[in-house]
DNA sequence: GAGCAGATTAGACAAAGTCCAAAGATTGAA
DNA sequence: TTCAATCTTTGGACTTTGTCTAATCTGCTC
């Protein structure tokens, strides 16, 4: 696994290697997007680049978003019917979701291993496996 | 794994057992869900409920389905980010997601394991483990 | 019948996300 | 530098999924 950079200039160029031209709006966005944060929505994104001051509209967040999930830098997470998930981790990995709070954890995916699964119908192709590991407080644990 | 009856009689009894008034709206909801389809939207039960003519509101739809799903008759599948799907089989089993069609499929259970989960956070309990696997046709089986 | 609890309903509402047409920004050739 | 083509951003309309509420309806029991 290699190390990214993401400081401005690293994301610059990646936005150029990919073609896409590297603006005010996009690289505010990616800056919150590979920032400490990670699994946010698109709502919660939008407030943190208009944090300091406006800067970024909802389309153009929304907009932005696709992109970087078409260009393979950042993934979605389904996992809270309510809204997309967006995740800079693009190494394969998977999540334990706490269904009372909807914090999101990484799992990686190196220690885990899942057998037996069935042979997939021929011409079809697998994109990925998710494992969702969905996880509350238990009862003894609450007062 | 036992066999459970779905006609009309078993369903009143089923509902009776939880307390629950078995009304026409209900009755009508039931059949749909454990009828052949799985893995129904909302709308798509409201479309099947009134086929062939108007009997049920959109709010007893979800009044419905949620409160089956409170009951345990019925799950929530989270894998299509556009809206959420029931389905009547509550064994546990997992899911194959074909990303272009939306078509899900069941993968028992049984023949598949997970090993290397990580530890919980004590206090935490696990409520479940989801597994999509996303699929779609490969560039070769198209034209 | 009256009274009561629970169920259903239309339609208002909210939130996530898409779309569009207008305006703004970049680019690169002349 | 100028100009036009292209790309990007934007407000706001729009769509869809889902919830909520107040009014009505249904089915009991007395
Ligand atoms: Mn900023
Ligand atoms: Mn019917
Ligand atoms: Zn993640
Ligand atoms: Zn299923």
């Amino acid at each position: 696994m290699e190390a990214i950079s993401y400081d401005r200039p690293s994301v610059i160029a990646l936005l150029r290697k990919h073609g896409i031209a590297p603006t005010h709006q996009r690289l505010e966005i990616a800056q919150v997007l590979f920032g400490r944060c990670h699994h946010l929505s698109a709502d919660q994104v939008l407030a943190k680049v208009n944090e300091s001051q406006a800067e970024t509209s909802k389309a153009t967040v929304y907009n932005t978003l696709n992109l970087f999930r078409d260009l393979g830098l950042i993934r979605e997470v389904i996992v809270d019917p309510k809204r997309v998930l967006y995740d800079p981790n693009t190494e394969p990995h998977h999540h334990l979701y706490n269904v009372d709070t909807g914090e999101i954890t990484d799992i990686d995916a190196g220690a885990l291993s899942v057998s037996g699964l069935p042979e997939l119908p021929t011409g079809m192709v697998t994109e990925g496996v998710d494992i969702i590991v969905r996880v509350r407080a238990s009862e003894a644990s609450l007062g």
